[in-house]
DNA sequence: GTTTCATGTAACTTCATATGTTACACAATG
DNA sequence: CATTGTGTAACATATGAAGTTACATGAAAC
């Protein structure tokens, strides 16, 4: 089964937003991501939805940040997203009445609840400032300076 | 994103195995499973090549169970599986030189090792013994009797 | 031995879903 | 009012899982 990177790419993008003073058009981040601008806007609707970003219109502009980054965990951006299945497994649940599907789906419940419950613990104790200062830690680590587009550009 | 059964079912169809002493034919289990016979035979095949059940052919042939169900766990028959993905997410792993990307990863990198380490370990812990011993509860619990045909009926 | 019943497996088809794309309405800016 | 941007519906494409067909192989019944 494929996984979904959508987590991944969204905060991705919201760093890059956060290093950014300029609006960035869905044409430049579909651009950094590999993808197509309509799918930028699907992805980030959420994202409006909630006051995590805010996208304006007309020349020069685009999306920009419009949250506190330290009130902000990767759990909340998960929810955004609209709280999409982390776990690649479930349960069969025809023959709800069979006993022996009862005992399988009841053993597999508890393991499955508890790594999800983990999951979204973890997620909640990041902030989306946690992630933008080890990536300060990485950029001054190298001592380089940062573009979005140059690096993406290969 | 669609969740996948197969663990599931596979151990479904193991305790209903576990409850008969006759071969159980691919048709049978996929009536129960509501499935196709070839199905069945695709997902037992790397059961049978671990040695968990063994597939006669001719007259009266069908699947047994070959194993002790005491020393294999739910972990074993996962693996059997080809240890499908467990987590439904994912890293983006284009830009690997983008040091937001890093940033990104590494948070949720650890993230996702745990929760599948905590799956895994989950799933080592229980026995089909187990499995089988709770079923048998639930049926006493009942007071009925059990069947593979009736209890699909539905 | 040959007929029947079963698995083993390759090849193909179907189906569901995620992603990509087009098109156009709407809004803001110069 | 032309340009540049988002918002969103509608459609197209691609991917992969599941279902199906077909046939080879092997074992038991007769």
């Amino acid at each position: 089964m494929k996984r979904d990177s959508k987590l991944s790419g969204v905060l991705h993008v919201l760093l890059h937003m956060a290093e950014q003073s300029r609006p960035i058009t869905s044409e430049v981040l579909a651009k950094a991501m590999c993808t197509n601008p309509v799918v930028i806007r699907r992805i980030m609707a959420g994202l409006r939805d909630e006051g995590y970003v805010r996208a304006e219109k007309g020349h020069g502009g685009g999306w920009t940040l419009a949250c506190d980054l330290e009130k902000v965990t990767l759990r909340d951006v998960y929810d955004a997203l609209g709280s999409p299945v982390l776990l690649a497994m479930g349960n069969r649940s025809e023959s709800p009445g069979c006993l022996v599907e009862q005992a399988v789906n009841a053993a597999l419940d508890q393991t499955f609840r508890d790594a999800e419950a983990l999951l979204l613990a973890r997620l909640g104790e990041v902030t989306l400032a946690a992630l933008s200062a080890d990536f300060h830690k990485r950029l001054s680590a190298r001592g380089g300076k940062h573009d979005l587009e140059t690096a993406h550009a290969s």
